[in-house]
DNA sequence: ATGCTATGTAGTATTAATACAACATTAGAA
DNA sequence: TTCTAATGTTGTATTAATACTACATAGCAT
């Protein structure tokens, strides 16, 4: 139990993610973890690692800054 | 046991926060953490959570890109 | 030397992130 | 419709991050 964040931060994973044709297990594979953990993020049930934001990142040629924020993303960009 | 990471981040926290003259536990106590926190993170011991890089990253006015990265920095700025 | 402040070190406890498995659902292709 | 790929859901196990306590050390005043 206990999925959910006590300090939540706000991502577009799924849109850069689509924006380049990719599926979560295509990315998990690039960033090297489980697939599973991608939709935990997309879904915004967890905030990830330092490492792993700055992984996704760099796969999703994205500023840290630009994916993940702790005020949550207007719409399109 | 096991206070060293598998995949290191390196900060330049220590810096930026000597830079504005800040004392561990004043840092700690604006970002909301153990001052003992900031040490571990100073030393590399361990890598932050996104949520924690975030609040230090606007507390010391800096992007989360120049305070932290997978690759050490050179010396100086 | 004494005292104070900042920092390092060591140990334990708790919580969040991640892995993983199993199964459900949904959309699209054939 | 059936098949398949992608995603969602739930549950458990492990590991890393964080909190916290206590004590050591080092520098700098006085």
């Amino acid at each position: 139990m206990s999925r959910n964040p006590v300090d939540p931060v706000f991502n577009r994973i799924e849109d850069a993610r689509l924006a380049l044709g990719l599926t979560r297990q295509e990315l998990a594979d690039e960033v090297g973890v489980h697939y599973q953990t991608i939709g935990y993020l997309e879904r915004e049930e967890y905030s990830p690692s330092l490492v792993l934001a700055l992984r996704i990142a760099k796969s999703l040629n994205q500023e840290v800054s630009e994916l993940f924020s702790q005020t949550p993303f207007k719409k399109g960009k």
